[in-house]
DNA sequence: ATCATATATAGAATAGTTCTAAATTTAGAA
DNA sequence: TTCTAAATTTAGAACTATTCTATATATGAT
């Protein structure tokens, strides 16, 4: 897509989520939303020091979060890093982590069946599920 | 058990492990294998400091480590804290997490029905499964 | 008892994230 | 436009949980 005109849209997303479109917040918002794949902070601070002059790490993580309440983005924490993920699929699913190569995929959940038989007086309100082998 | 006994218990199952029961070890041990419900290293410590005396945070978290290699207990990352929780229970398990108490229950595999149907070439060697709602 | 090794200790260092206070930018009013 | 109040951005301090480092202490084998 031209980068106008996916400014544009990006722009557009922002405001319907209840976001200022910033120019920080676009250009974060369309790393994150067209391309990035499963970045941490880390990740998206080395993309804006690459790409768009001077952005603080402060506005890193207060745009991430903002996105996040925004319900444009999604926090993802899995156990094998304690840095925080980011995910675009805003959807409930699940993930799997590749052990070679480190990498994240999301799964649908209508890929895994999940059946819990609990105690009756156990009611399951959320399912979080992480598998992990080899993708490829 | 009286005190002496559980001790004994537990010295015999660390020697088993390959482990050199010391006195911080035996105790920390005990607090873990007998009675600790999920703690993390901060109730261990604080266990400890009302406890033995004079036990230091390193030897906390060297001495889990150190069960933890020896398979007595198992290290659980969850995603509502940053802290990581022990768990004596060492064998593969699922958890439950109680919104109203924070309280984590584990969960035997048997009561989770997890059938993975994912794309040929995927191959998966482990399941991790997180339910949160309400326990009791 | 001596010695070599293992363990325990206090405190420094680290990683990742959040907070704080000041500076800048913005949208809207005048 | 210019002014102003509010929102945003910034640099750096602070924070949390954990790991590391260097020293002291304890232990078991001789």
């Amino acid at each position: 897509m031209k980068s106008s005109a996916e400014q544009a849209a990006i722009e557009k997303r922002l405001k319907a989520a209840g976001v200022r479109p910033t120019a920080q917040r676009i250009a974060l918002a369309r790393f994150l939303l067209n391309g990035a794949d499963h970045p941490t902070a880390e990740d998206v601070k080395k993309w804006a020091d690459e790409n768009f002059p001077k952005m603080s790490l402060a506005t890193v993580y207060n745009t991430l979060a903002l996105l996040v309440r925004a319900k444009l983005i999604k926090e993802v924490k899995l156990p094998h890093t304690s840095r925080v993920i980011y995910d675009d699929r805003v959807s409930a699913h699940y993930h799997f982590l590749d052990e070679k190569s480190g990498k994240i995929y999301d799964v649908d959940p209508s890929e895994v069946e999940v059946k819990p038989r609990l105690k009756k007086n156990a009611s399951v309100r959320g399912v979080e599920v992480l598998l992990r082998g080899r993708w490829g």
